[in-house]
DNA sequence: AGCACGCCGACT
DNA sequence: GTCGGCGTGCTC
């Protein structure tokens, strides 16, 4: 064979084996089709088996000594992973100990023939128009000193105190602040024939965004890549992004990994909403993947929110982000009521927030935060005090609606003829207020007022400017015209009664998120929790709560002040990889500990006694252990490479004995970095 | 994952 | 002699 083109392809498949790039031969049929990009077929092994893959790159020598196969197909003429993405892929997954294709997975998505030929169709057309930059109308950046706007347009890197106020758009809508900053700075990059990138959590999130973006630049520079949209759609507005034309991507998380024509901006509203985590292997934060790809492309990269999370908190102190906040200052008024003391029932609405809600409801909506949805989510013996618990399954009982019986809140199943299985009393006491029941109790006291209930089963995203009661739980607030006259936050020691290392940080982005819809000047009021979390909201300055849990954790040695890897697998597989880690690449072990393998493939602790006696299910498997390494930012190349060969050896070497029955036992190893439900 | 290659026990 | 057991290794 001459000097014959040769393929370098990335096969899509999940033996971290062949996590690399494959040489093989284009025919001479291919010669044409076969570029850069495009999504191929390829024989892998013995002749006959295909495996899918992305052709990355087409040379006219191979790395490879052997003989090489011929690629079998190109699928479509669609360029769909882009260089860029490519690179991204490879050291995201790199930084992860993870596969490439996985990567892929999550920012290609699944090919939709129709739709794909269509856009092949009309690509033609389209070819010629190019580009005209035009010439870069200095937008203003409203609520900000003008070095911001300067600091993005020249590719720096931003932590952004967002603007806690809603604005009104000019089609009427009213959208939180932060989504009319992220609007503008996305706005001045397609000025300047640019793209840009905004991840947010949720699809609110992303309408507020889209209304944001209406009135800046043309609907036809938008791509939105919705979770939740039909695939067809889906894979139209990924093919979209590929055109070499300026677009503004808005999506979640994976909107991160998204193609854009020469990128700007890549920017996330608030960071540390667990959405923004990355459930899929190999479990990137989309923060994360912003990091990288903000330097792989060196394009400008923003962090808005209007909590800092300790890992935005964390660049900050280095200089690697430089922070940003209103100019002029703008900060709710909170008023902060201390927890009550002494009284035996103490009043769940404290007199400041009765008198706040009470005027609030003269001028307009109240908002009405709330921890938990339902009636009474969690209900007890009406003698002992025991928690309820379900006599099939053993989970917690709760109502979820007024005069409703009692059901279990993991099984579903109706409690009927209840009986406490410790003192045999049958009378039930209500412990806790969800939204509900809080919107009951409310509209008594307030009688004839309007009250709406929004929460994660039914939530409202808007209401109108009418007065009325508006109980949302966390995180389900509707946005309101002009902003609430008061809003209410009234579970907060029940919130900051979760145990989490990180309750501290989250209660004060749900407080802080809740109060950014306040009117100005409208009251927000906090009551029953003091300390330096109220005094954090009070005052405004949640940087500073931040760097003093990052300072608790860097004596701590917990993350975010260092990384974690997570090793489970076989005692003898993950002897191995601990041992593979070079001395001096990281502070220490944890472990490892005997876990339970659990049916998703996540390990679980075993608790003492969970399991008592020799009697071991036999869906588990015997001998799952887990060991924890804590290892410094400097280090983490190292730490994932040996962890990622160690993850290979166990792959090809130490091969289990094939499961019967059905039972597929585990994958010797696996290794999970910066998992968030460790710290 | 699959599948080939390879080196030891019961068989026509 | 050799048929085939599944331990070991590889996939361009």
């Amino acid at each position: 064979m001459n000097a014959a083109r040769v393929a370098r392809v990335i096969v899509d498949s999940p033996l971290p084996q062949l996590d690399r790039l494959f040489d093989y031969a284009i025919p001479e049929r291919l010669r044409e089709s076969a570029v850069p990009g495009v999504r191929v077929t390829v024989p892998i092994r013995s002749a006959g088996r295909l495996a899918d893959g992305y052709l990355v790159a087409v040379s006219d020598h191979a790395d490879f000594e052997g003989e090489l196969s011929e690629l079998d197909s190109v699928v479509s003429a669609a360029r769909v992973l882009t260089p860029e993405v490519a690179r991204l892929a490879r050291r995201v997954a790199d930084r992860a100990a993870g596969s490439a294709s996985d990567v892929l997975r999550l920012a290609i998505p699944p090919r939709m023939v129709r739709v794909e030929k269509a856009w092949l169709a009309a690509e033609h057309a389209r070819d010629e128009s190019g580009d005209d930059p035009n010439t870069a109308r200095h937008r203003e950046l409203r609520g900000y000193r003008p070095e911001l706007g300067r600091a993005v347009d020249e590719g720096g890197r931003v932590a952004v105190d967002a603007v806690p106020r809603l604005a009104r758009t000019g089609s009427g809508e009213w959208v939180g602040g932060w989504a009319v900053t992220l609007a503008e700075l996305a706005a001045r990059c397609v000025d300047g024939g640019r793209s840009a990138i905004l991840a947010v959590p949720d699809y609110r999130d992303l309408d507020q965004l889209q209304a944001a973006l209406a009135e800046l630049i043309d609907a036809d520079a938008v791509a939105r890549l919705d979770a939740a949209q039909p695939n067809q759609d889906r894979y139209r507005t990924f093919l979209r992004c590929l055109e070499p034309r300026p677009v503004v991507v808005i999506g979640n998380r994976s909107a991160v990994y998204a193609p854009a024509h020469r990128l700007a901006l890549i920017a996330l509203w608030d960071d540390s909403d667990p959405l923004h985590a990355e459930p899929l292997a190999p479990y990137v934060h989309a923060r994360d993947v912003a990091l990288v790809r903000a330097e792989e492309e060196r394009c400008a990269l923003a962090f808005v929110a209007h909590t800092r999370s300790l890992e935005v908190q964390r660049l900050v102190e280095l200089g690697w982000l430089t922070a940003h906040s209103p100019e002029p200052r703008v900060a709710p008024r909170v008023l902060v009521t201390a927890a009550q003391s002494g009284d035996a029932a103490p009043s769940r609405v404290p007199e400041g927030a009765w008198r706040a809600a009470k005027e609030g409801l003269e001028l307009g909506p109240v908002l009405v935060q709330v921890a938990r949805p339902g009636y009474a989510p969690i209900v007890a013996c009406a003698q002992c005090r025991e928690a309820a618990r379900c006599a099939r399954c053993g989970g917690p009982l709760g109502i979820d609606r007024a005069g409703a019986a009692p059901s279990c809140r993991w099984c579903g199943a109706i409690a009927t003829g209840w009986q406490c299985s410790h003192c045999g009393s049958s009378r039930l006491r209500l412990v806790t207020r969800g939204s509900a029941r809080t919107a009951e109790e409310l509209g008594r006291a307030f009688p004839g007022a309007r009250v709406i209930v929004s929460d994660g089963e039914r939530r409202v995203t808007t209401v109108d400017g009418r007065p009325a009661l508006v109980v949302a739980t966390r995180g389900a607030e509707p946005v309101t015209e002009g902003g609430y006259r008061a809003v209410l936050l009234l579970d907060g020691d029940r919130m900051l009664a979760r145990e989490s290392l990180n309750v501290g940080e989250d209660c004060l982005r749900w407080w802080s998120n809740a109060a950014a819809l306040a009117g100005p000047g409208a009251p927000v009021v906090l009551a029953g929790v003091a300390g330096p979390l109220a005094q954090a909201l009070a005052t405004w300055r949640q940087p500073a709560y931040a760097a003093a849990q990052l300072a608790d954790r860097r004596a701590l040695r917990f993350p975010p002040a260092v990384r974690i890897a997570t090793v489970t697998g076989t005692a003898k597989s993950v002897a191995d990889a601990l041992a593979a880690l070079e001395p001096g690449t990281f502070i220490d072990v944890l472990g490892p500990t005997p876990v339970e393998p659990a049916a998703d493939g996540r390990a679980r602790s075993s608790r003492a006694g969970a399991t008592p006696g020799p009697a071991r299910s036999a869906s588990m498997h015997p001998d799952t252990v887990r060991g924890i390494v804590r290892f410094d930012y400097a280090h983490g190349a190292a730490v994932a490479t040996a962890l990622r060969s160690a993850v290979v050896r166990a792959a090809t070497k130490g091969r289990r004995p094939r499961g019967d029955r059905g039972y597929r036992p585990p994958p010797t190893l696996r290794v999970r970095l910066d998992d968030p439900e460790i710290a």
